[in-house]
DNA sequence: CGGCTTACG
DNA sequence: CGTAG
DNA sequence: GCCG
Protein backbone atom coordinates (compact mmCIF):
# COMPACT_ATOMS: atom_id res chain seq x y z
CA UNK A 1 0.00 0.00 0.00
CA UNK A 2 1.11 3.30 -0.99
CA UNK A 3 1.94 6.24 2.11
CA UNK A 4 -1.07 8.38 1.97
CA UNK A 5 -1.11 10.06 4.90
CA UNK A 6 -3.69 9.22 7.07
CA UNK A 7 -6.17 12.48 7.02
CA UNK A 8 -6.47 11.83 2.83
CA UNK A 9 -7.63 8.19 3.51
CA UNK A 10 -10.15 9.61 5.74
CA UNK A 11 -12.94 10.48 3.84
CA UNK A 12 -12.91 8.94 0.85
CA UNK A 13 -14.93 6.01 2.02
CA UNK A 14 -18.75 6.39 1.51
CA UNK A 15 -20.49 8.04 4.05
CA UNK A 16 -24.06 7.50 5.12
CA UNK A 17 -26.15 9.95 4.14
CA UNK A 18 -28.52 11.90 6.13
CA UNK A 19 -32.26 11.41 5.91
CA UNK A 20 -34.56 14.50 5.11
CA UNK A 21 -35.93 15.61 8.46
CA UNK A 22 -39.37 15.27 6.84
CA UNK A 23 -38.56 12.02 7.39
CA UNK A 24 -37.58 11.54 10.41
CA UNK A 25 -40.04 9.72 13.20
CA UNK A 26 -38.04 11.47 16.34
CA UNK A 27 -37.10 14.94 15.76
CA UNK A 28 -35.34 15.38 19.11
CA UNK A 29 -33.32 12.50 18.10
CA UNK A 30 -30.36 12.75 16.07
CA UNK A 31 -27.79 10.36 16.15
CA UNK A 32 -24.13 10.34 15.51
CA UNK A 33 -22.40 6.70 15.05
CA UNK A 34 -18.29 6.55 16.09
CA UNK A 35 -16.65 4.58 13.33
CA UNK A 36 -13.88 3.89 15.67
CA UNK A 37 -13.65 0.05 16.63
CA UNK A 38 -16.94 -0.42 14.62
CA UNK A 39 -15.24 -0.24 11.03
CA UNK A 40 -17.44 1.33 7.93
CA UNK A 41 -19.29 -1.25 7.17
CA UNK A 42 -21.02 -2.19 10.45
CA UNK A 43 -21.51 1.47 10.92
CA UNK A 44 -23.47 1.92 7.31
CA UNK A 45 -25.39 -1.39 8.71
CA UNK A 46 -26.56 0.12 11.60
CA UNK A 47 -26.86 3.47 9.85
CA UNK A 48 -29.32 2.32 7.69
CA UNK A 49 -30.78 -0.17 9.86
CA UNK A 50 -31.81 3.13 11.90
CA UNK A 51 -33.08 5.21 8.76
CA UNK A 52 -35.37 1.99 8.18
CA UNK A 53 -36.78 2.60 11.57
CA UNK A 54 -37.26 6.69 10.90
CA UNK A 55 -34.52 7.56 12.90
CA UNK A 56 -31.97 10.51 12.00
CA UNK A 57 -28.64 9.61 11.59
CA UNK A 58 -26.21 12.23 11.34
CA UNK A 59 -23.09 11.55 8.97
CA UNK A 60 -20.71 14.06 9.99
CA UNK A 61 -20.48 15.24 14.42
CA UNK A 62 -21.75 18.35 15.02
CA UNK A 63 -23.44 20.31 17.74
CA UNK A 64 -27.16 19.18 16.70
CA UNK A 65 -26.18 15.40 17.62
CA UNK A 66 -28.08 14.57 20.56
CA UNK A 67 -26.76 10.87 20.89
CA UNK A 68 -23.67 9.77 20.18
CA UNK A 69 -23.57 5.78 19.82
CA UNK A 70 -20.02 4.01 19.95
CA UNK A 71 -18.90 0.24 20.40
CA UNK A 72 -16.39 -1.03 22.20
CA UNK A 73 -14.91 2.37 23.18
CA UNK A 74 -14.78 4.76 26.85
CA UNK A 75 -16.20 7.69 27.69
CA UNK A 76 -12.82 9.34 26.89
CA UNK A 77 -11.90 7.36 23.93
CA UNK A 78 -15.28 9.00 22.31
CA UNK A 79 -14.53 12.60 23.13
CA UNK A 80 -10.96 12.18 21.96
CA UNK A 81 -11.73 10.55 18.85
CA UNK A 82 -14.56 12.98 17.63
CA UNK A 83 -12.21 16.32 18.03
CA UNK A 84 -9.23 14.34 16.16
CA UNK A 85 -11.84 13.01 13.44
CA UNK A 86 -14.85 15.98 13.45
CA UNK A 87 -12.57 18.76 14.32
CA UNK A 88 -15.03 19.69 16.61
CA UNK A 89 -15.00 19.82 20.54
CA UNK A 90 -17.85 17.99 22.37
CA UNK A 91 -19.71 21.01 24.43
CA UNK A 92 -19.40 20.77 28.10
CA UNK A 93 -22.80 22.15 28.24
CA UNK A 94 -25.67 20.83 26.09
CA UNK A 95 -23.49 17.69 26.36
CA UNK A 96 -25.04 14.94 24.23
CA UNK A 97 -26.16 11.56 25.60
CA UNK A 98 -22.47 9.18 25.18
CA UNK A 99 -24.11 5.99 24.95
CA UNK A 100 -22.70 2.05 24.12
CA UNK A 101 -24.44 0.44 20.94
CA UNK A 102 -26.96 -1.33 23.59
CA UNK A 103 -28.76 1.49 23.78
CA UNK A 104 -28.99 1.84 20.06
CA UNK A 105 -29.42 -1.91 19.83
CA UNK A 106 -32.65 -1.58 22.37
CA UNK A 107 -33.67 1.36 20.33
CA UNK A 108 -33.92 -0.32 17.35
CA UNK A 109 -35.95 -3.57 18.65
CA UNK A 110 -38.15 -1.71 20.58
CA UNK A 111 -39.02 0.94 17.02
CA UNK A 112 -38.16 4.16 19.04
CA UNK A 113 -35.95 5.49 21.44
CA UNK A 114 -35.78 3.89 24.60
CA UNK A 115 -34.66 5.99 27.73
CA UNK A 116 -30.92 6.35 28.82
CA UNK A 117 -30.48 3.88 31.58
CA UNK A 118 -26.81 4.24 33.13
CA UNK A 119 -25.98 0.84 32.01
CA UNK A 120 -26.22 2.90 28.47
CA UNK A 121 -23.41 5.55 29.43
CA UNK A 122 -20.01 4.94 28.21
CA UNK A 123 -17.92 3.51 30.88
CA UNK A 124 -15.99 6.35 32.21
CA UNK A 125 -12.07 5.01 33.20
CA UNK A 126 -10.31 6.53 36.07
CA UNK A 127 -6.62 5.88 35.13
CA UNK A 128 -5.34 3.76 32.19
CA UNK A 129 -2.81 1.60 34.24
CA UNK A 130 -5.50 0.66 36.31
CA UNK A 131 -8.27 -0.04 33.77
CA UNK A 132 -11.04 -2.35 34.81
CA UNK A 133 -13.75 -3.54 32.22
CA UNK A 134 -17.00 -3.77 33.20
CA UNK A 135 -16.46 -7.24 32.64
CA UNK A 136 -14.54 -7.33 35.86
CA UNK A 137 -11.79 -8.81 33.52
CA UNK A 138 -8.34 -7.13 33.82
CA UNK A 139 -6.04 -5.88 30.78
CA UNK A 140 -3.11 -7.36 32.11
CA UNK A 141 -2.80 -11.44 32.26
CA UNK A 142 -0.66 -10.94 35.40
CA UNK A 143 -4.09 -9.55 37.44
CA UNK A 144 -5.79 -12.54 37.21
CA UNK A 145 -6.11 -16.46 37.13
CA UNK A 146 -5.80 -18.44 34.12
CA UNK A 147 -6.32 -21.87 35.07
CA UNK A 148 -4.55 -25.08 32.67
CA UNK A 149 -8.32 -26.55 32.20
CA UNK A 150 -10.89 -23.74 31.62
CA UNK A 151 -14.60 -23.03 29.61
CA UNK A 152 -13.37 -22.62 26.19
CA UNK A 153 -11.11 -25.13 25.08
CA UNK A 154 -12.32 -25.15 21.21
CA UNK A 155 -12.13 -21.27 20.71
CA UNK A 156 -8.78 -21.03 22.58
CA UNK A 157 -6.87 -23.37 20.36
CA UNK A 158 -8.17 -21.99 17.52
CA UNK A 159 -6.58 -18.96 18.37
CA UNK A 160 -3.39 -20.33 19.55
CA UNK A 161 -3.41 -22.20 16.25
CA UNK A 162 -3.68 -18.70 14.16
CA UNK A 163 -1.19 -17.24 16.48
CA UNK A 164 1.26 -19.76 16.29
CA UNK A 165 0.94 -19.33 12.23
CA UNK A 166 0.88 -15.78 12.04
CA UNK A 167 4.33 -15.92 14.07
CA UNK A 168 5.77 -18.24 11.09
CA UNK A 169 4.06 -16.50 8.34
CA UNK A 170 4.06 -12.91 9.55
CA UNK A 171 4.00 -10.62 12.36
CA UNK A 172 4.87 -10.52 15.55
CA UNK A 173 2.11 -8.14 16.52
CA UNK A 174 -0.74 -10.37 15.40
CA UNK A 175 0.39 -13.45 17.12
CA UNK A 176 0.44 -11.00 19.73
CA UNK A 177 -2.90 -10.40 19.07
CA UNK A 178 -4.04 -13.85 18.94
CA UNK A 179 -1.75 -15.09 22.40
CA UNK A 180 -3.27 -12.41 24.06
CA UNK A 181 -7.31 -12.93 23.05
CA UNK A 182 -7.03 -16.74 23.44
CA UNK A 183 -5.31 -16.08 27.12
CA UNK A 184 -8.14 -13.65 28.09
CA UNK A 185 -10.79 -16.49 26.86
CA UNK A 186 -8.92 -19.00 29.35
CA UNK A 187 -9.75 -16.67 32.40
CA UNK A 188 -12.98 -16.48 31.96
CA UNK A 189 -14.98 -18.46 34.61
CA UNK A 190 -17.87 -19.37 31.93
CA UNK A 191 -17.96 -20.84 28.30
CA UNK A 192 -18.80 -18.34 25.83
CA UNK A 193 -22.52 -18.57 24.50
CA UNK A 194 -22.49 -15.79 22.25
CA UNK A 195 -20.72 -13.23 20.54
CA UNK A 196 -21.89 -10.72 22.64
CA UNK A 197 -20.10 -11.88 25.59
CA UNK A 198 -17.23 -11.82 24.24
CA UNK A 199 -17.14 -8.37 22.31
CA UNK A 200 -16.02 -6.54 25.96
CA UNK A 201 -13.62 -8.67 27.07
CA UNK A 202 -10.17 -6.87 26.50
CA UNK A 203 -7.87 -8.06 23.30
CA UNK A 204 -10.97 -9.56 22.08
CA UNK A 205 -11.65 -7.43 18.21
CA UNK A 206 -11.97 -7.63 14.55
CA UNK A 207 -10.21 -10.75 13.59
CA UNK A 208 -10.23 -12.76 17.24
CA UNK A 209 -14.28 -12.04 16.97
CA UNK A 210 -14.58 -13.22 13.65
CA UNK A 211 -13.12 -16.81 14.91
CA UNK A 212 -15.62 -16.60 17.73
CA UNK A 213 -18.27 -15.94 15.68
CA UNK A 214 -17.32 -18.92 13.48
CA UNK A 215 -16.82 -21.33 16.49
CA UNK A 216 -20.42 -19.95 18.27
CA UNK A 217 -22.28 -20.75 15.20
CA UNK A 218 -26.43 -20.75 15.07
CA UNK A 219 -28.05 -23.77 13.63
CA UNK A 220 -28.86 -23.23 9.60
CA UNK A 221 -25.75 -20.51 9.62
CA UNK A 222 -22.84 -21.63 7.91
CA UNK A 223 -19.52 -20.44 7.51
CA UNK A 224 -20.36 -18.60 4.34
CA UNK A 225 -23.48 -16.65 6.04
CA UNK A 226 -21.70 -15.72 9.05
CA UNK A 227 -18.67 -14.56 6.79
CA UNK A 228 -20.91 -12.57 4.86
CA UNK A 229 -23.08 -11.16 7.44
CA UNK A 230 -20.01 -9.86 9.32
CA UNK A 231 -18.39 -8.74 6.31
CA UNK A 232 -22.38 -6.70 6.16
CA UNK A 233 -21.64 -5.06 9.66
CA UNK A 234 -24.09 -7.86 11.65
CA UNK A 235 -22.25 -8.95 14.39
CA UNK A 236 -24.12 -10.43 17.06
CA UNK A 237 -27.33 -11.73 18.11
CA UNK A 238 -29.00 -8.84 18.46
CA UNK A 239 -28.13 -7.33 15.14
CA UNK A 240 -29.84 -10.15 13.82
CA UNK A 241 -33.11 -10.32 16.00
CA UNK A 242 -33.33 -6.82 14.69
CA UNK A 243 -32.37 -7.75 10.94
CA UNK A 244 -35.82 -7.40 8.01
CA UNK A 245 -33.41 -9.07 5.93
CA UNK A 246 -35.80 -12.85 5.95
CA UNK A 247 -33.77 -15.90 7.36
CA UNK A 248 -34.93 -19.48 6.37
CA UNK A 249 -37.36 -20.83 9.25
CA UNK A 250 -34.23 -23.49 9.59
CA UNK A 251 -32.49 -19.99 10.86
CA UNK A 252 -35.19 -18.27 12.88
CA UNK A 253 -35.65 -21.32 14.56
CA UNK A 254 -32.10 -21.91 15.16
CA UNK A 255 -31.78 -18.08 16.38
CA UNK A 256 -34.73 -18.43 18.67
CA UNK A 257 -33.32 -21.72 20.55
CA UNK A 258 -29.25 -21.22 20.39
CA UNK A 259 -28.91 -20.58 23.53
CA UNK A 260 -30.21 -24.41 24.69
CA UNK A 261 -28.65 -25.45 20.83
CA UNK A 262 -25.05 -24.42 21.83
CA UNK A 263 -25.47 -25.95 25.58
CA UNK A 264 -23.83 -29.35 25.58
CA UNK A 265 -26.78 -32.36 25.54
CA UNK A 266 -25.61 -34.72 28.42
CA UNK A 267 -25.45 -38.57 27.89
CA UNK A 268 -28.89 -37.76 30.76
CA UNK A 269 -30.65 -35.47 28.67
CA UNK A 270 -30.32 -37.96 25.87
CA UNK A 271 -31.48 -41.04 27.36
CA UNK A 272 -34.58 -38.84 28.44
CA UNK A 273 -35.28 -37.87 24.68
CA UNK A 274 -34.29 -41.89 23.79
CA UNK A 275 -37.41 -42.85 26.28
CA UNK A 276 -39.77 -39.84 24.56
CA UNK A 277 -38.52 -40.65 20.49
CA UNK A 278 -39.40 -44.64 21.67
CA UNK A 279 -43.03 -43.75 23.75
CA UNK A 280 -44.02 -41.88 20.30
CA UNK A 281 -42.99 -44.37 17.82
CA UNK A 282 -44.42 -47.37 19.91
CA UNK A 283 -47.93 -45.62 19.56
CA UNK A 284 -47.54 -45.93 16.16
CA UNK A 285 -45.31 -49.07 15.45
CA UNK A 286 -44.88 -51.29 19.03
CA UNK A 287 -42.13 -53.64 17.84
CA UNK A 288 -40.15 -50.52 16.22
CA UNK A 289 -36.73 -51.16 16.49
CA UNK A 290 -34.35 -47.90 17.45
CA UNK A 291 -30.78 -47.21 18.09
CA UNK A 292 -29.10 -44.18 19.41
CA UNK A 293 -26.41 -43.35 16.84
CA UNK A 294 -23.96 -40.33 16.45
CA UNK A 295 -21.36 -39.87 19.00
CA UNK A 296 -23.40 -41.24 22.21
CA UNK A 297 -22.86 -44.78 20.57
CA UNK A 298 -19.16 -44.31 20.36
CA UNK A 299 -19.22 -43.29 24.05
CA UNK A 300 -19.12 -39.62 24.68
CA UNK A 301 -21.23 -37.71 27.34
CA UNK A 302 -21.97 -35.31 25.93
CA UNK A 303 -22.98 -34.07 22.01
CA UNK A 304 -24.49 -31.46 20.26
CA UNK A 305 -27.78 -33.53 19.51
CA UNK A 306 -29.04 -36.79 19.31
CA UNK A 307 -29.66 -39.05 16.60
CA UNK A 308 -31.49 -42.20 16.19
CA UNK A 309 -31.37 -44.85 13.75
CA UNK A 310 -34.95 -46.30 13.24
CA UNK A 311 -36.00 -49.89 11.43
CA UNK A 312 -37.97 -52.63 11.23
CA UNK A 313 -38.38 -56.59 9.68
CA UNK A 314 -41.26 -55.23 7.69
CA UNK A 315 -40.34 -51.67 5.72
CA UNK A 316 -43.87 -51.26 4.76
CA UNK A 317 -44.53 -50.86 8.42
CA UNK A 318 -42.45 -48.09 8.98
CA UNK A 319 -43.99 -45.74 5.82
CA UNK A 320 -45.37 -42.17 6.81
CA UNK A 321 -44.05 -43.55 10.44
CA UNK A 322 -42.34 -39.88 10.89
CA UNK A 323 -45.51 -37.50 9.56
CA UNK A 324 -47.47 -39.76 11.86
CA UNK A 325 -44.51 -39.42 14.79
CA UNK A 326 -44.33 -35.54 14.10
CA UNK A 327 -47.81 -34.78 13.95
CA UNK A 328 -48.08 -36.57 17.66
CA UNK A 329 -45.41 -34.46 18.86
CA UNK A 330 -46.71 -31.49 17.70
CA UNK A 331 -49.77 -31.42 19.25
CA UNK A 332 -48.25 -32.35 22.58
CA UNK A 333 -45.98 -28.75 21.98
CA UNK A 334 -43.27 -30.79 22.72
CA UNK A 335 -41.75 -29.82 18.69
CA UNK A 336 -40.43 -26.54 18.45
CA UNK A 337 -39.05 -26.84 14.63
CA UNK A 338 -39.01 -29.79 11.87
CA UNK A 339 -37.74 -30.63 8.88
CA UNK A 340 -38.83 -33.77 6.94
CA UNK A 341 -36.87 -35.47 3.82
CA UNK A 342 -38.12 -38.41 1.81
CA UNK A 343 -36.15 -40.07 -0.13
CA UNK A 344 -37.03 -39.84 -3.91
CA UNK A 345 -38.16 -42.87 -5.17
CA UNK A 346 -35.33 -43.19 -7.86
CA UNK A 347 -34.87 -45.98 -10.56
CA UNK A 348 -34.41 -48.87 -8.06
CA UNK A 349 -38.28 -49.13 -8.14
CA UNK A 350 -37.07 -53.13 -8.55
CA UNK A 351 -38.21 -53.38 -4.62
CA UNK A 352 -41.29 -53.66 -5.27
CA UNK A 353 -42.36 -52.14 -1.47
CA UNK A 354 -42.36 -48.62 -1.47
CA UNK A 355 -39.49 -46.74 -0.04
CA UNK A 356 -39.20 -46.25 3.23
CA UNK A 357 -36.56 -44.15 3.92
CA UNK A 358 -37.05 -40.84 5.91
CA UNK A 359 -34.77 -38.42 7.88
CA UNK A 360 -36.60 -35.77 10.30
CA UNK A 361 -34.25 -32.95 11.39
CA UNK A 362 -35.72 -31.56 14.56
CA UNK A 363 -35.95 -29.31 17.44
CA UNK A 364 -37.51 -30.93 20.25
CA UNK A 365 -38.81 -29.19 23.80
CA UNK A 366 -37.30 -32.19 26.33
CA UNK A 367 -38.97 -31.91 29.56
CA UNK A 368 -37.12 -30.93 32.59
CA UNK A 369 -36.43 -34.47 34.63
CA UNK A 370 -36.73 -32.11 37.53
CA UNK A 371 -40.37 -31.73 36.97
CA UNK A 372 -41.76 -35.04 36.88
CA UNK A 373 -44.98 -34.04 37.80
CA UNK A 374 -45.43 -32.80 34.46
CA UNK A 375 -48.30 -34.44 32.69
CA UNK A 376 -48.58 -34.17 28.68
CA UNK A 377 -50.91 -31.39 29.51
CA UNK A 378 -49.00 -29.39 31.73
CA UNK A 379 -45.99 -29.63 29.24
CA UNK A 380 -48.20 -28.30 26.61
CA UNK A 381 -49.18 -25.09 28.68
CA UNK A 382 -45.80 -24.80 30.03
CA UNK A 383 -44.04 -24.29 26.34
CA UNK A 384 -46.91 -22.14 25.52
CA UNK A 385 -45.87 -19.77 28.45
CA UNK A 386 -42.50 -20.03 27.48
CA UNK A 387 -43.27 -19.08 23.82
CA UNK A 388 -44.40 -16.15 25.08
CA UNK A 389 -41.11 -15.50 27.00
CA UNK A 390 -39.07 -16.19 23.47
CA UNK A 391 -41.05 -13.06 21.88
CA UNK A 392 -40.29 -11.20 24.86
CA UNK A 393 -36.84 -11.74 25.86
CA UNK A 394 -37.09 -8.70 28.46
CA UNK A 395 -39.83 -10.34 30.41
CA UNK A 396 -37.68 -11.02 34.07
CA UNK A 397 -37.93 -14.95 35.06
CA UNK A 398 -37.39 -16.16 31.27
CA UNK A 399 -34.31 -18.24 32.43
CA UNK A 400 -35.43 -19.29 35.63
CA UNK A 401 -38.78 -20.91 35.56
CA UNK A 402 -37.57 -22.96 31.97
CA UNK A 403 -39.43 -26.10 32.38
CA UNK A 404 -37.55 -27.30 29.19
CA UNK A 405 -34.64 -27.14 27.16
CA UNK A 406 -34.53 -26.87 23.10
CA UNK A 407 -32.61 -30.36 21.80
CA UNK A 408 -31.33 -31.17 18.62
CA UNK A 409 -32.66 -34.86 17.50
CA UNK A 410 -32.14 -36.15 14.47
CA UNK A 411 -34.31 -39.27 13.07
CA UNK A 412 -33.35 -41.40 10.44
CA UNK A 413 -35.91 -44.34 8.81
CA UNK A 414 -33.91 -47.04 6.84
CA UNK A 415 -35.29 -50.07 5.26
CA UNK A 416 -33.69 -53.22 6.52
CA UNK A 417 -32.14 -54.13 3.78
CA UNK A 418 -29.75 -50.98 4.02
CA UNK A 419 -29.42 -50.45 8.25
CA UNK A 420 -25.98 -51.69 8.82
CA UNK A 421 -25.02 -49.08 6.15
CA UNK A 422 -26.56 -46.23 7.57
CA UNK A 423 -25.66 -47.75 10.88
CA UNK A 424 -22.11 -46.91 9.75
CA UNK A 425 -22.87 -43.47 8.52
CA UNK A 426 -24.90 -41.92 11.04
CA UNK A 427 -22.09 -43.59 13.74
CA UNK A 428 -19.33 -41.35 12.96
CA UNK A 429 -17.03 -39.67 13.74
CA UNK A 430 -17.93 -37.02 10.98
CA UNK A 431 -13.68 -37.64 9.70
CA UNK A 432 -13.44 -41.39 10.46
CA UNK A 433 -16.38 -41.11 7.61
CA UNK A 434 -14.35 -39.16 5.36
CA UNK A 435 -11.85 -41.32 6.18
CA UNK A 436 -13.70 -44.66 5.32
CA UNK A 437 -15.03 -43.39 1.88
CA UNK A 438 -11.75 -41.25 0.61
CA UNK A 439 -10.02 -45.16 1.59
CA UNK A 440 -12.90 -47.35 0.26
CA UNK A 441 -12.82 -45.48 -3.13
CA UNK A 442 -9.27 -44.70 -3.70
CA UNK A 443 -7.94 -48.37 -2.70
CA UNK A 444 -10.87 -50.11 -3.22
CA UNK A 445 -12.97 -49.09 -6.40
CA UNK A 446 -15.66 -49.09 -4.13
CA UNK A 447 -18.37 -46.07 -3.35
CA UNK A 448 -19.65 -46.15 0.13
CA UNK A 449 -22.75 -44.21 1.87
CA UNK A 450 -25.16 -44.26 4.30
CA UNK A 451 -27.69 -46.43 2.05
CA UNK A 452 -24.82 -48.95 0.78
CA UNK A 453 -21.52 -50.21 -1.62
CA UNK A 454 -21.27 -50.10 -4.85
CA UNK A 455 -18.81 -51.86 -6.63
CA UNK A 456 -17.22 -49.81 -9.26
CA UNK A 457 -15.85 -53.01 -11.07
CA UNK A 458 -18.64 -55.46 -10.64
CA UNK A 459 -21.03 -52.67 -11.06
CA UNK A 460 -22.97 -54.22 -8.36
CA UNK A 461 -24.26 -53.15 -4.78
CA UNK A 462 -22.78 -55.09 -1.95
CA UNK A 463 -25.07 -56.28 0.80
CA UNK A 464 -24.97 -56.28 4.20
CA UNK A 465 -26.69 -57.39 7.43
CA UNK A 466 -23.92 -55.92 10.01
CA UNK A 467 -20.96 -53.59 10.20
CA UNK A 468 -19.03 -56.15 10.25
CA UNK A 469 -19.67 -57.49 7.06
CA UNK A 470 -18.94 -54.08 5.72
CA UNK A 471 -15.65 -54.01 7.20
CA UNK A 472 -15.22 -56.96 5.79
CA UNK A 473 -16.17 -55.96 2.17
CA UNK A 474 -13.57 -53.12 2.56
CA UNK A 475 -11.28 -55.90 3.73
CA UNK A 476 -10.67 -53.29 7.01
CA UNK A 477 -10.53 -54.65 10.76
CA UNK A 478 -13.25 -54.25 12.52
CA UNK A 479 -13.63 -51.33 14.56
CA UNK A 480 -16.23 -50.78 17.07
CA UNK A 481 -17.92 -47.67 17.36
CA UNK A 482 -15.64 -46.08 20.70
CA UNK A 483 -12.83 -46.45 18.12
CA UNK A 484 -14.25 -44.80 15.37
CA UNK A 485 -13.53 -40.80 17.55
CA UNK A 486 -11.56 -40.17 14.95
C1' DC B 1 0.04 -29.21 -8.64
C1' DG B 2 -4.47 -31.63 -7.90
C1' DG B 3 -7.30 -33.68 -4.48
C1' DC B 4 -9.47 -33.47 -0.28
C1' DT B 5 -16.71 -38.05 1.57
C1' DT B 6 -21.05 -38.20 0.04
C1' DA B 7 -25.96 -37.29 -0.50
C1' DC B 8 -29.81 -34.60 0.11
C1' DG B 9 -33.17 -30.15 0.42
C1' DC C 1 -26.45 -22.17 0.15
C1' DG C 2 -27.71 -25.44 4.20
C1' DT C 3 -28.05 -30.22 6.81
C1' DA C 4 -25.98 -34.99 8.48
C1' DG C 5 -22.16 -38.93 10.37
C1' DG D 1 -2.15 -27.47 4.72
C1' DC D 2 -0.37 -31.83 3.28
C1' DC D 3 0.30 -36.05 0.45
C1' DG D 4 1.00 -38.50 -3.72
Amino acid sequence: MSCVPIKKRKKEAAVPSNLPASECLFPDVRLFLVERRMGSARRNFLTSLAQRKGFCVMSLYSDVVTHVVAEQNSHSDVLAWIEKHEGQCVPSVNVPHLLDVSWFTESMSSGRPVNVEPRHNLKVVLSAATEVRCSQMPTYACHRRTPLNHHNQTITNALEILARSAFFQESDVRYLGFTRAASTLKALPYKLQSVNQAKDLPWCGGHCMIVIQLLTGIYGVGVRTAQRWFKEGIRNLSDLKTMECKLTAEQVSGLRHCKDLQQQVTLEEAERVGQLVKDTLQRFVPDVHITMTGGFRRGKEVGHDVDFLITHPNENALSGLLEDAVGWLETQGLLLYHHLKKRKPALRSASSSMDSHETCYAIVALPSSSSPWNTDIEVKKCNSEDAERIAHPESPNSLNSRTWKAVRVDLVVTPQAEHAYALLGWTGSKHFERELRRYSLREKKLSLNSHGLYDLEKSCFLPAQTEEEIFLHLGLQYLPPSDRNA
